[in-house]
DNA sequence: CAGTTCGTTCAGTCACGATTGAACACTCAT
DNA sequence: ATGAGTGTTCAATCGTGACTGAACGAACTG
């Protein structure tokens, strides 16, 4: 796999991860499972992307963790199997959206903070966090969508 | 200025920002700014963060290019001023709706790459694309919010 | 003109997270 | 029990980007 367009399918979605301040080797992963959507060995994983067991290993529980991935086990083979879960970009608009939460909540503890005779710098901190109210609930929005078409898997 | 509220809450800024993978020092820049939203010498904050002059520069010109940072100078003063621009986290989702739609469209040339009689692997492509499609439209939707009610100035 | 005071640039350093690879523990097969 | 096959952990390395500080040029002052 060199210079085909599905491996640079993969690379650009390992640099869309890291884009997003995360490991591109999760990127990668996810990329090759876009692809083709079939459960993929802990060691298919390894050799495909040329990336070491230990790499698989924490990416692989960091995806499952974010509900992005799922692994699955086969009887009689002892290797564990990774695939996309059931609605993979809603997972992660998901794992955003409670970073948003926990990011507002703790402006907000800040703001209380605050000696209360400031009330203008508390009003100018209520507006980030009216910000990120406006952005929870967009986000939430989003979600919904997805509820009602589930990526439409049949027509 | 140390361990007050204030301070933290600055510092808490720092975070966020690196948590969105900018740098450390644009956030403080915002987190003072918010907390007292007045023009701000160039040297001002140099002395106020504890950074470097160069650190001052490199962060204010990128907060600018991003629209969230207003440069300002004053008749008979030949430092360089700072303040929050009308509208900064609008200007910050923008930014964002921008990277979305810049990887959307890459993504989108990288499924015209792939074969097209690899009809399977297209259509998983495109729930990528439609989810980005989903982010970009409930982003635009909580802008108009904003545009709508300018962080409410008068009641 | 020389001397200040600015902001910018850039080479060097530093910090931090990603990645590796070896050691490890566990399970299964024989 | 032994050995092969598995996933995890962790110390060490690597890569990248943030940050510094000194050098610089431009704009002003006298």
């Amino acid at each position: 796999m060199k210079e085909t367009p599905e491996a640079a399918f993969v690379e650009q979605l390992g640099l869309i991860y890291q884009g997003e301040g995360m490991p591109r080797i999760a990127g990668r992963i996810i990329g090759l499972m876009i692809l083709d959507a079939r459960p993929y060995s802990f060691d298919e994983l390894s050799k495909a992307l040329k990336i070491s067991r230990g790499s698989v290993s924490t990416n692989t529980r960091m995806l499952e963790r974010f509900g992005v991935l799922t692994r699955v086990t086969v009887p009689g083979d002892r290797q564990d199997y990774f695939k996309l879960s059931k609605q993979p970009y809603s997972q992660m608009l998901e794992r955003q959206l409670e970073k948003t939460r926990r990011v507002r909540s703790q402006v907000a503890e800040a703001r209380d903070r605050i000696p209360a005779d400031h009330a203008v710098t508390r009003a100018r901190i209520d507006d980030l966090i009216r910000f990120y109210d406006v952005v929870t609930d967009t986000t939430e929005k989003a979600l919904s969508q997805f509820a009602e078409s589930p990526v439409r898997k049949r027509g």
